[in-house]
DNA sequence: CATGAATGAGCATTCATTCAT
DNA sequence: CATGAATGAATGCTCATTCAT
């Protein structure tokens, strides 16, 4: 089968986002890479320079999805609870949809990927920074509890990302019973409560 | 240094904990197992069949490790708060120390071990049981929210569990700036206040 | 850039002589070739069968430079020592520059090439007989002493040599400190005086 | 075939010469190598971390050779040229009847092996150093031509040494009229008389 | 009981070469 | 004429496992 350049390139990617999520980074042969991708080995280096450079590409294409979580411009403006609602609500739709990233990042760490680890502080300072912007904003206004803003936002966000590792990874079925939507009301409901200053 | 079998086996088993702990199963070569466990790499399989046994063996260890932090049949009496306290820090410490039994249940969650969803199964329930009646008890003493308790109980553990995937897995260093104690303290105030009826 | 094929054929036996000289046959890989050349891989093979193709087309060139160190027919006319002194000159400065003719003879030599050693027999051939003659010359003169010309010249050659080896195979620095000139002014001396019939 | 270790590694070590010698470095396969040495390529790496390893070794062993071409004890005492007579010889006669060591050489530097120059710098310091130091001594004694004793026991060695490449690697056969010994008194007659001080 | 010797199968990667367009 | 796409065969090296002693 002959592929343009762009089309081959494409399709290993998409291997390899298969493999790397079923069966880790050293889990994932070179050569099932290009069975997967429909080409020879020696054919996967006219692409990429090595099988690290393939996940470090995947990585980096899933740091633009950080934009899709926070689609109105990088900062929550009135209203921070409706902001992190739509936020939280998108994140879970598209990672339960699509486990791919979920499982990449977690068989990295498990690996101890280097790449790893210094793409998640990049995504973090991203991911996080509009969040802690407003809970700054909150304990300046005395509405927030004053404590350490980088912790509170990752308290918020662990419950997201559990009930995410719950759905998809644990297979527990008690947060089926509910939508998504609901799920997420209560954790923000909790969170806000949660971090009132008195 | 003459050991007796049962000795040697310890020993194995002692060392394989550790290298699988810190390198992962595939990351853990025999070669290194049978240096660590002071014995020739043929030696090993004397004791064992292959190096998935020795896994294996050492997952059912640590899937026993659970009752202690859960002391069997134990419930909350008087104060739930103070007892998830405890309950949490000994998690975190022991988990922080030895990342094992975290990296062995995400190993097999990624693998899709259909005997890790059913072991995981039993373990929500036996986890679970006493932090869901004692909400539970709350929620009919109007002091907590009615919610499904369920729900409530995966939520408060979510950000324990986040706590150390991020002080163990993700190397952030965020939360290394506060003591164990701190932090939980902060999730049972969050918490509690969250789920607190109105 | 369009070239003509007989140019690009040029530019690819240049590219050809860069590598093979720094790199060797084997550290040349087609791909630098390719990329020296200014064309693709693919290109190569329009003009050259294979590798090996270019690699002796290189050769056949290097072996026609001989007449550069030897004016054929040239005879050393009146004062051997200075013509002895030029052409070493000349030799040292050429293959010092370029190192491919003497790498290329070394290499089929150890690769026991048999048809290096009968254009080896030619080579000596040329190379020595000017040199000979007037060693003989010398020695009915009763100038040199009486021994095998032959031998005599030789010996005059493995100074003049192995200053090339050390300065560019060997990478011995210690002549570094020396113009090419004082070196071979300083051989021609030892030679002579050396080989003065007493 | 089972050997002891001891067994194997020569065996290895010895095909590796030979391998080497015949094909160099690069040309010389683990699979050729493993198959010389009558065992599987894993077998190798049991013995030697890796392909360079063997041939540093190789390179190492043959360093003591040195002391075999100066016996008397690291310094030619009273007569230089019988010291030195006979180091030729020995020198000559050892590489002419095994010339493995000298196209190990040659083949390094062509493939431009790093270890290769490190050992060379040693292996010059080594065997250079008795003779530089006589030099130096009659060149006190006004007996020597005033120049750098480095360049001039180097342009002793090149006779030598061109005599060894022109029987064993050029297959000239003009030397092979005279015993190693005539050829050997000659260089000598004509260095001494070559560099006598005026 | 213990291990040194040995390996088959597999790994990521490279290379010279071919061929459809 | 030129090349992008593609690969078979190798390369150095690793690993879990076996077996004779």
């Amino acid at each position: 089968m002959r592929l343009t350049g762009r089309e081959r390139r494409q399709k290993i990617l998409q291997a390899a986002k298969k493999l790397f999520a079923s069966k880790g980074f050293k889990g994932t042969t070179t050569q099932k890479l290009a069975q997967e991708a429909g080409l020879s080995e020696a054919g996967l280096y006219k692409y990429f320079k090595n099988k690290q450079e393939i996940y470090e590409e995947i990585l980096n294409q899933k740091i633009q999805d950080i934009d899709f979580y926070f689609p109105s411009g990088q900062q929550p403006k009135n209203n921070l609870k409706i902001e992190l609602r739509e936020c939280a609500i998108r994140f879970l739709q598209r990672n339960i949809q699509d486990t791919t990233f979920l499982k990449i990042i977690l068989y990295s760490a498990l690996e101890e990927n280097d790449f790893l680890f210094s793409f998640l502080k990049e995504v973090r300072k991203k991911f996080f920074t509009p969040i802690k912007k407003s809970i700054k904003k909150g304990i300046e206004n005395k509405k927030i509890k004053n404590f350490d803003e980088d912790i509170l936002a990752k308290l918020f966000f662990s419950m997201i990302y559990y009930t995410l590792l719950l759905k998809t990874l644990f297979k527990d079925e008690s947060f089926d019973a509910y939508k998504i939507e609901e799920i997420v009301d209560l954790i923000i409901e909790i969170f806000f409560k949660g971090v009132e200053s008195e």
